[in-house]
DNA sequence: TCCGGGCTCTATAACGTTATACGGATCGCC
DNA sequence: GGCGATCCGTATAACGTTATAGAGCCCGGA
């Protein structure tokens, strides 16, 4: 069907194995053959066939990005940076959608995919330590964010525990003192929220300010609509918040939804934290406060680990920690500034 | 490396073929031997390799869906009904970002990906009709979304002419008569907002309004800081708009956002539609109203079409036009639902 | 004159799969 | 009992590439 080396070869007069040599430089060809070679090439518009290519080499030249939502815009942001760089380093970075399901995460870790990839960059949410100790499949592996620590593999992910306390902080220092948390894991410990939860106890512990139970929210997932569940069970309280730290962006974005619904004023009764930075919260109203990790970084050192692995580099797997810093808007503003600029003229009513 | 129909063949005692008839099922293989190959399969715990394949087969099971913004929710949440249909079908479905440039339209029209992908699915809008009808590559493709008609080619989008024209009727029936547009194209008429923008005025004239160009607002993409910069100019007009309908959800949600900023009340003094129903608009504050095109079918559809093709469908190329309908919610609500539902007890100040 | 040794280039054997053509049973039927 | 038809399997040739071994050739040195 398409075009194929012996195509070139035979325009060019030259053997298979010559051209081979011209596309792919992999050993020098005299400079006459060459030339003859790169204009049958361009001649016919060959592109190597990239099934045969890589029955041969043993390599396909994919990695898998997989992540717990495509719909959630932190992902999409990070998955992004990460097709950039893949595609910089001579890689086709594939998503899948584990949809933050075990029976998913599982089989990708197993290797499923296994003779169409040549690695992995997984978010685990749904499995925990012991399964990604036990996987069997060989492929190299780069674990990303909060849901897994203390394996075998290369990590990247920010300091969680550090990013939640620099949020609660914040609040703190805002003169906040029934900070509540929305988004927790509704039961064991292996998931990630429980790192975001320890360092909101940390800063409140280092404020003095107790612990107090009835502030944490838990839900089932991390989407708007949990965020504006929780937020709403939270506002039935005796003593309501007066400030809330979410798990992420959107849990946060689903509270001040619950918040403005419910008449409450974004920051002067509740103020309201995120972390991950998506675009959404600079446009939401009121914006939100955050945590912005360096997700250029996260989606890079990834891609870059795992095709270091790939090209068969040995040693310890590395955890790397990109940088994060808060991003303070409205949501948590001294003042909120919304109050109009300049008299409008021309309205009804 | 792997384990490879080889090392089951001759675990089971049986010829290449036999195996490969067992795993494909292609030709039928008696019961005693199925299983013998069923059993070696299992125990060495064999996949095929799909280089391989696909290079036997002359196809790899790849398709791709090319969209200009990865981080535009639309395309995420279609993205992720396009995934599923492909998982049903048998193929894998390979993200592509164009980031609306050109280059890489055309780069993708071409084939650059010829032989990792069997077809692909393209949403174009840096390219126009003559480029498309300009092209090489045999591969399969199937169009979605405004950007260009009329061409040989399956294609799968709303009647954007109507969606927009449904949402201007809508304003129109809330007794709005200054009706801006925000989000037209920077200048030639080639892309998609045409259609859009040819609703809008369709349905101003039914009503008997007339079309005042001073109320269409250019942006150079469609996001939310394009939605919010051009509000913002919207509002410096000698008579401002007192309704605004927007390209898409984001641009709606930045004109919300300029709105909320200066002031303005949505909806009392101006309100404003959107087109897409992302599940932002949901949350936003207000929420937002818009046209909801039915993604999960425009989404299967498109998979469908290109897969068909693929496996050899000949024929004319069709048209498909998945249905939608308008979704109202708070920035077009006859009266907004912000007043508190009940007295919240116990805040500060 | 002959030989070792760079250079270029070629011939060919894989890689793992599937499709085709064929071989040998077994069966039904005259 | 002979004959075609029907099963069930097998052997083998591709698919397009790359790595390996080696073939010519020219050159400098002995």
């Amino acid at each position: 069907m398409g075009v194929s080396l012996k195509d070139i070869a035979q325009r060019a007069g030259v053997s298979l194995a010559t051209v081979s040599n011209v596309v792919n430089g992999y050993r020098p060809v005299g400079e006459r053959t060459r030339q003859r070679v790169q204009q049958a090439v361009d001649e016919l518009g060959y592109t190597p066939n990239l099934s045969a290519r890589h029955l041969r080499r043993g390599r396909t030249g994919l990695i898998a990005l997989a992540i717990p939502e495509l719909t959630n815009p932190y992902f999409a942001e990070l998955a992004d940076m990460a097709i950039r760089e893949a595609a910089g380093l001579g890689y086709t970075l594939l998503m899948e959608n584990t949809a933050a399901e075990r029976g998913e995460e599982l089989t990708l870790l197993d290797g499923a995919q296994r003779h169409i990839i040549d690695g992995l960059i997984l978010s685990p949410v749904a499995i925990g330590r012991e399964e990604v100790l036990a996987r069997r499949a060989r492929m190299p592996l780069v674990l990303i964010g909060e849901g897994v620590y203390d394996v075998p593999y290369d990590h990247v992910a920010i300091d969680n525990v550090a990013a939640s306390r620099t949020a609660t902080a914040h609040l703190v220092a805002l003169g906040r003192r029934r900070i509540a948390f929305v988004g927790a894991p509704p039961g064991d410990d292996r998931q990630s929220a429980h790192l975001r939860i320890r360092g909101y106890r940390e800063a409140l512990a280092v404020a003095g300010i107790p612990f107090d139970l009835r502030l944490v929210a838990s839900t089932e997932q991390f989407g708007r609509a949990d965020g504006e569940h929780a937020m709403r069970h939270l506002l039935t309280l005796d003593s309501p918040p007066d400030a809330v730290l979410a798990y992420n962006d959107l849990t946060a974005i689903g509270a001040l939804r619950a918040l403005t619904r419910a008449g409450v004023r974004v920051p002067d009764d509740v103020a309201v934290v995120g972390i991950d930075d998506i675009e959404e919260g600079r446009f939401s109203n009121p914006t939100l406060t955050t945590v912005a990790p360096d997700k250029r970084e996260i989606g890079r050192s990834a891609v870059r680990r795992l095709v270091a692995r790939i090209e068969g580099e040995q040693g310890p797997p590395t955890h790397l920690q990109p940088a994060f810093h808060l991003v303070e808007r409205e949501s948590t503003g001294p003042r909120p500034s919304v109050a109009p600029r300049r008299r409008i003229r021309g309205y009804r009513g």
